[in-house]
RNA sequence: GCCCGGGUGGCGGAAUCGGCAGACGCGGGGGAUUCAAAAUCCCUUUCCCUUCGGGGAGUGCGGGUUCAAGUCCCGCCCCGGGCACCA
């Protein structure tokens, strides 16, 4: 009837041993939350500040400092997978490193909670957003907290806490309050412009008089001047979700990336900010950043700088700018094209198509406002999708010529859509015979193809792009492109003809989004429906609760709809400005998601600070360093241009004003791979649940079925999830850590196999076994010293695992440890003392719960969180005697043991007299042998 | 098309400086222990051939440099990611 209790006395009448103390999941887990609650009750991992609450006497503060960090996650109701740690344990076992090596390290973990998903949720579920976001925190906090990671938990802050997002709205206002100086090239507060047009330093375009102008009209100019401003722009209308969208949101098929619905371009009035003030420095300052090329070259990419000219045509009576990286190929330039909706179109078009016109030209129209008109709608509808898979070229004539500043000639102006709007000025010069795009154009449309550099000789190819001497333009001819390229620049300055001109892709960031779920804007409308800061003594701005706070599903054609206009009561605010207590409107969109995980690294620093964001000398001592910026950032690769490059933009602003003392936030980036795991289908496609697939011969079923494996980012849509509280289940957090450190090096992406994680939790065992009896718990090392090679093995050991875990090589690191207690489970005797104690503190930072419990058996009080990592003995490193491989014709035939000092002439002697050798030899007189000082001989025949 | 990564046993990976390819782990095979099994411990495990001494091949493919190449050079192929009519 019970099975279990007999078995288990049949056991002990046998005299079976009984391994109470065991390492398996059950003691782990007791091992585990007894550390746990240690931790926190002692406050661990507290880092302490040089001033301020946080501020202690545990003396860390005059260590080294360390800032590491991770990418704070959003806080999903679905819970953790086993893939979602990885980097969080990464930086745990570096910061631990770290710790154990002198520094005073600030580790922590935070919560980006704003945002569309818990607006979806509660539209489904009717819970106010806060509650779930809430619930999720804390479930989070939990799950993480099961794994050991030693964060410092009063410095955990989430993007919606009040005190969080009053210094969000804050750092909005410096934004608002500052204009970008370009003859200082950097930001400045927005009273040193008013001064300079006051005093005329600075005047305005077009020859406006700032003295002449109405307050209300300074008002609108300075407004124009601001980092966070106004703007009516085309934006990216997103009516499924009832919002509009930043260009980083919209895939490349126009839709939304969350959703996947369509999204529609419509001019719109909306808050900007002007990123591309700093287009240059955040190009520029990659540099100095230690981060992956491949980031680097995707933040180059999206800031899109390209150099070249702005040349003037002139047409009719206009003059149409047009942008190129070429000026130098103007002489090959034989039609102008203008994007579709190029304001210009409009007063440079015909009424009527010329007597000759050729009918390609036409699009079959009558005349050119009917073509133009119908070609406008058509490259309307075409959405992004259709311009991408289908790119032959198409394109109407507006029965109008321009005239090329260099040669006087005139030559037609077509409307294309493969000119775009948004780049440049919108508009080209076509110069086909180098440019394949201007190349096909013009065979579709029949136009003349001048070549103006001269291809190699054996090119056969058509639009030609590389380079070459000048050929058929005049007082060009001959000079290489980049030579060229100057003498027309200089050339066009000299006549008015144009000038040299910078272009970016980079577009202004657009910052509304009209959702309840963010930050509300400190930001008021007066009378005139001009923007006002809400004063600082009155931050935050707080969301108003709200009952029906879900987005209106729109179509098409309607207007965004905030929903922060549905709070009575809310939505109008009296304030006193300067002018008296007044009736203002609120402004009513809330920021997005990025606004909040911009600057979250720098509350961290300073969580409880109500006065400032971040006290100055707090902020000095955490992010000093070589460049300057937090010292290790770990987080996922798609994350490497949006966040990347606000939080740059950001932190640059912050910098101009004076805030913070680096130009740049994230000195090192490191970017963790992802967890994969095996998904099956079945023969429709559908995805069945991973766990319930077995494996015979070399196929897979499911239900009896065969199914197809492939694999994928582990989740809910693949069914291939595992939780780390199944983990927990089986093998405990250590074991869970050291096998997710195991897999292969951080910045892989690698498969999950539960099937392996067993190897992990072995390695934890022999070491427990090696140090504790497993019946009685009892500690069986002894005081009596190791035998000398094992001591050089641990020295050995020592050296290669603090090498690994500086450079985050945990697998590596992992792997030295298990070879060197594979020797240490060979011994016969119990093991050193002197062996063990550095094993547990190799370990350490691995596997902190085991460690600590071993620690403390070895006798020790404090916890091993603060120990000194171990360090080699040098002499130690070296060994007396060598192994040499003895090499002919570079195939290792022999090896030979040879005192490690031998001198070379030795090493060649000790080789030739190898008997293996010799007989290889046989008679013949080596031609030639090469002795590698200490490590290898190869003799050549 | 352009720009980044990457390709090594059955699998994850190691060899980061041109110097013994396959560390470490999973899986497989064999053995010890056990009434038996699990667990544990030991041996073995790149492939092919072998008279069991050993011999040959081998890091995506084809060339090259070198005494010596996974590593460097040239030309390809494949996989993953990013960008893409950006003038």
């Amino acid at each position: 009837m019970f099975p279990a209790i007999t078995l288990y006395s049949e056991s002990m009448d046998s005299g079976q041993a009984t391994y109470n103390y065991r390492y398996d999941a059950n003691l782990a887990e007791e091992i585990e939350l007894k550390w746990q609650a240690r931790w926190e009750q002692a406050g661990t991992y507290h880092a302490p500040n040089p001033s301020g609450s946080l501020a202690d006497s545990t003396g860390r503060i005059d260590l080294p400092k360390l800032f590491i960090m991770d990418m704070f996650p959003y806080p999903s109701g679905t819970g953790l997978h086993v893939g979602h740690p990885l980097g969080f344990i990464g930086t745990d076992v570096y910061a631990r490193f770290k710790r154990m090596s002198g520094y005073n390290v600030l580790h922590t973990m935070g919560y980006d909670a704003f945002g569309l998903p818990a607006e979806e949720h509660a539209r489904q579920t009717g819970q106010h957003p806060r509650e779930n976001t809430d619930a999720n925190i804390n479930n989070m906090r939990k799950q993480l907290k099961r794994l050991g990671l030693g964060h410092d938990p009063r410095r955990s802050i989430s993007t919606t806490d009040l005190d969080y997002y009053k210094w969000t709205q804050w750092i909005f206002l410096q934004l608002f309050n500052s204009w970008y100086d370009s003859e200082l090239n950097q930001a400045r507060p927005i009273k040193e412009l008013e001064t300079k047009l006051e005093n005329g330093s600075i005047t305005l375009k077009e020859n406006i008089s700032w003295a002449a102008c109405s307050d209300q009209r300074k008002k609108e100019i300075i407004n124009s001047f601001r980092l966070a401003y106004l703007a009516e722009a085309p934006v990216n209308w997103c009516p499924a979700l009832g919002t509009v969208l930043a260009n980083e949101e919209v895939t490349v098929d126009g839709r939304s990336e969350r959703g996947n619905h369509p999204v529609y371009r419509r001019p719109l009035k909306q808050w900007m900010m002007r990123i591309t003030a700093y287009a240059d420095r955040l190009l520029e300052d990659l540099e100095s950043l230690d981060w992956t090329e491949a980031i680097k070259s995707m933040q180059r990419n999206w800031i899109g700088k390209s150099e070249g000219a702005v040349i003037n045509f002139t047409a009719e009576d206009s003059t149409v700018p047009v942008f190129t990286t070429r000026p130098d190929t103007i002489f090959g330039a034989t039609y102008l094209v203008l994007a579709p909706e190029h304001p210009l179109v409009d007063s440079l078009y015909q009424t009527d198509w010329p007597e000759d016109v050729d009918s390609r030209w036409t699009g079959g129209y009558k005349n050119p406002p009917s073509a133009i008109e119908a070609y406008r709608i058509q490259s309307n509808q075409k959405s992004d999708l259709d311009r991408q898979e289908n790119k032959d070229k198409t394109g109407v004539f507006l029965g109008s010529y321009a005239k090329v500043p260099v040669t006087g000639e005139e030559i037609p102006i077509f409307i294309s859509d493969y000119v775009l709007m948004g780049y440049g000025t919108g508009a080209i010069m076509a110069v086909p015979g180098q440019d394949e795009r201007d190349w096909e154009f013009a065979e579709v449309f029949g136009l003349d193809i001048i070549r103006t550099v001269q291809p190699p000789t054996d090119w056969d190819g058509k639009a030609y792009v590389g380079d070459g001497p000048a050929i058929n333009s005049d007082f060009l001819d001959g000079l290489p492109i980049k030579e060229a390229k100057r003498a027309i620049i200089q050339w066009l300055e000299d006549n008015s003809g144009g000038r040299r001109q910078t272009s970016y892709k980079l577009r202004d960031w657009l910052f509304s989004r009209q959702r309840y779920w963010g930050e509300p804007f400190p930001i008021v409308y007066d009378k005139d429906g001009l923007p006002n800061a809400v004063p600082e003594e009155v931050l935050p701005v707080e969301l108003p609760e709200l009952i029906d706070w879900a987005p209106r599903s729109l179509d098409e054609n309607s207007d965004p709809e905030p929903p922060l206009g549905r709070a009575e009561g809310w939505t109008t605010t009296t304030l006193d400005l300067g002018n008296g207590p007044q009736e203002y409107i609120r402004e009513l969109n809330t920021m997005p998601q990025w606004a909040g995980s911009c600057w979250y690294y720098l509350r961290y620093l300073d969580p409880l600070n109500s006065e400032e964001f971040v006290s100055e000398d707090i902020e000095k001592y955490w992010m000093s360093g070589e460049t300057g910026g937090v010292d290790l950032y770990v987080g996922g690769v798609e994350h490497a241009v949006l966040h990347l490059l606000y939080s740059r933009f950001w932190h640059k602003v912050l910098f101009d004003l004076g805030y913070v003392t680096t130009p740049e936030p994230f000195q090192r980036l490191f970017n963790q791979g992802y967890i994969q795991a095996a998904a099956y289908q079945d023969e429709r496609g559908m995805y069945v649940e991973a766990v319930d697939v077995s494996k015979v011969e070399k196929k897979f079923f499911y239900q009896e079925k065969e199914v197809q494996r492939s694999f994928g980012k582990m989740g809910k849509s693949l069914k291939n999830s595992v939780t780390p509280d199944e983990m927990y289940e089986e093998y405990g957090a250590d074991t869970l850590r050291l096998y997710e450190m195991f897999m292969g090096p951080l910045d892989q992406d690698r498969p999950w196999e539960t099937k392996s994680v067993i190897g992990s939790q072995r390695l934890i065992q022999r070491v427990w076994r090696n140090l504790v009896n497993e019946e009685t718990g009892e500690l069986t090392i002894t005081d009596s010293e190791p035998e000398e090679s094992l001591n050089r093995l641990l020295h050995q050991t020592i050296d290669s695992v603090s090498n690994d875990m500086n450079n985050l090589r945990f697998n590596t690191a992992i792997a030295r440890i298990t070879e060197l207690n594979n020797e240490i489970t060979k011994l016969e005797s119990p093991t050193p003392r002197s062996i063990a104690e550095p094993l547990v503190l190799l370990l350490a930072p691995l596997t902190p719960h085991i460690a600590e419990e071993l620690w403390e058996k070895l006798g020790y009080e404090n916890s091993v969180v603060y120990a000194r990592f171990p360090t080699p003995d040098k002499k130690l490193l070296i060994e007396d005697e060598a192994e040499i491989p003895i090499q002919v014709n570079g195939k290792v035939k022999s090896k030979i043991k040879i005192d490690s000092n031998a001198t070379d002439e030795t090493l060649r002697e000790v080789a030739l007299a190898d008997e293996k050798i010799k007989s290889l030899l046989a008679l013949n007189e080596p031609k030639k042998v090469i002795v590698v000082s200490g490590k290898l001989v190869n003799i050549v025949i």
